[in-house]
DNA sequence: TCTGGGGTCCTAGGACCC
DNA sequence: TCTGGGGTCCTAGGACCC
C-alpha cells in the first residue's frame, strides 16, 4: 500500500504573525530579520514585500534599498513560538502522527485518514480551513507517496496552496523543476551540477550509474538521485529526539581587534549558553568556540572535560581556553564569534565520568 | 548587495584499545 | 626489525536546512 505523506508549511510565517498581532500591517510590505543599518539579514518577508523581490536570507540593508517604504521589524521568537504551538496543536489534534521539523514546517502522515489522492486533497482541504479559522493562518499543504514529494508539492502553489500528487505520478511532477528545489541540494551540490550541464531534477533523475559517479561521487548521491525519481524511504518520525548541541553566536556591527573585548564576548555567550543548558536539565562535555574572520573562513576549537558539568564557571573557563588556542592559530580581526556545547548528558549523570 | 542565528548530519584523520 | 586489523571516540571542517 502507498504511503500518504503531507508536508504543512505555514505562509511567511514571521510577517504573518507580525500582521496578525498589528492589522494595520495587513498588505503591506513587512520585513522581519536583522537590522539594516547594520549586517542583518532577512528572515522573512511578507508577500507584499516579495513582490519588491525581497526574499529570505537576502542582506536587510539591500531589502531595504529595493523597498525604502518597508516595515522592518526584529524577530520575535517568544511570539512565534506561541503561535507556532496553536497551529500545531489544531493538527495534533486531527492527525496523531505529525514530524515537526521547524518552527513553521512538518511532516503528517496520512496513513490512517486517507487511501486515495482525492481523499487527501479533501482531507488537506478541511484541515487548511480549521489552521486558518483556529489561528488566523494561512498553511500551504503538499502531499504525495513521500515526504520529498510532500515538500516541494507544498511549496509549489504558495500561498494557501494545496497540491497532492497522485501515487505513480511522483517523477513527471518532479522532472521539469529545478535542481535547487530537491531538498538536499544545496549552494555547492547544485553548482556542481549545473557544472556538469543538469538544469532540472528530471536531468539528475535521468543520470545512469556511471554518469552519477562521474559527477556526485559522493554516498549522497545515490539518495539525490532517488529522491530525483519521486523515492524516499523517509518515515515520518514523531518521537522527538533530544537535542545533540546547545549554541549560540554573535556577528559584531563592525569587526573587533581586541583579544580581551573577544574574552568579554566568549564569557557572555557562554554564560547564556549554561542557561539553557541548564533549563534544559543537562550537563556538557565540551565547549567549542566558533570565529568567522572577515573573509568568511570559520575556525572552530573546542575543549572538554572529562566530567560533565553544568556549572557556568566551568564552562566559561572552558570556552575562554578554546578561544585562546583558536586565537593562537588565527589572529583577529573577528567578524563572528560562536559558543556551543555538545557531548550533552542528562542531569543526573552529571559529574559522571562521560566517556 | 556583502552576506544571521539556530541547528543536524557526515567525513577524515588521529588517538587509543584489544 | 618491521610490522596486523578492527572498532570506537574525539576534533575540525563542511554541506545543508529553516
Amino acid at each position: 500500500m502507498p504511503r500518504v505523506v503531507a508536508h504543512l508549511d505555514l505562509d511567511a510565517f514571521f510577517a504573518a504573525v507580525e500582521v496578525l498581532e498589528d492589522p494595520s500591517l495587513e498588505g503591506r510590505p513587512v520585513v522581519v530579520g536583522g537590522d539594516p543599518d547594520g549586517r542583518g539579514v532577512v528572515s522573512t518577508a511578507s508577500y507584499a514585500a516579495r513582490r519588491f523581490g525581497i526574499h529570505s536570507a537576502m542582506p536587510a540593508a539591500e531589502a531595504r534599498r529595493r523597498c525604502p517604504g518597508a516595515i522592518f521589524l526584529p524577530p520575535d521568537m517568544d511570539r512565534y513560538r506561541h503561535h507556532s504551538r496553536a497551529v500545531w496543536d489544531v493538527v495534533r489534534g486531527i492527525v496523531p502522527v505529525i514530524e515537526q521539523v521547524g518552527i513553521d514546517e512538518g511532516y503528517l502522515d496520512l496513513y490512517r485518514q486517507v487511501w486515495t489522492a482525492g481523499g487527501a486533497h479533501r482531507f488537506l482541504a478541511r484541515l487548511q480551513a480549521t489552521v486558518r479559522r483556529e489561528t488566523g493562518l494561512d498553511a500551504s499543504f503538499g502531499c504525495g507517496s513521500c515526504k520529498t514529494v510532500a515538500k516541494i508539492a507544498s511549496d509549489a502553489d504558495k500561498p494557501r496552496g494545496l497540491v497532492v500528487v497522485p501515487a505513480g505520478k511522483e517523477a513527471p511532477f518532479l522532472a521539469s523543476r529545478p535542481l535547487r528545489a530537491l531538498p538536499g541540494i544545496g549552494p555547492v551540490t547544485g553548482e556542481r551540477l549545473s557544472q556538469a550541464g543538469l538544469v532540472t531534477i528530471g536531468d539528475l533523475a535521468a543520470l545512469d550509474d556511471a554518469l552519477l559517479l562521474a559527477v556526485l561521487p559522493t554516498d549522497h548521491g545515490r539518495e539525490l538521485r532517488d529522491r530525483a525519481r519521486g523515492l524516499d524511504p523517509r518515515e515520518v518520525n514523531a518521537r522527538s529526539s533530544p537535542a545533540v548541541s546547545i549554541g549560540h553566536e554573535r556577528t559584531f556591527p563592525h569587526d573587533v581587534d581586541d583579544p580581551s573585548v573577544l574574552a568579554e564576548h566568549a564569557d557572555r555567550l557562554a554564560a547564556l549558553v549554561t542557561d539553557r543548558l541548564r533549563r534544559d536539565g543537562r550537563g556538557a562535555g565540551t565547549v567549542t568556540v566558533k570565529l568567522r574572520y572577515p573573509d568568511f573562513t570559520i575556525r572552530s576549537r573546542a575543549a572538554s572535560t572529562d566530567l560533565a558539568t553544568d556549572d557556568e564557571a566551568e564552562i566559561i573557563r572552558l570556552a575562554g581556553l578554546a578561544l585562546r588556542r583558536a586565537l593562537a592559530d588565527r589572529p583577529p580581526p573577528v567578524r563572528l564569534l560562536g559558543v556551543s556545547v555538545t557531548r550533552l548528558v542528562p542531569s543526573a549523570q552529571l559529574r559522571l565520568p562521560t566517556r
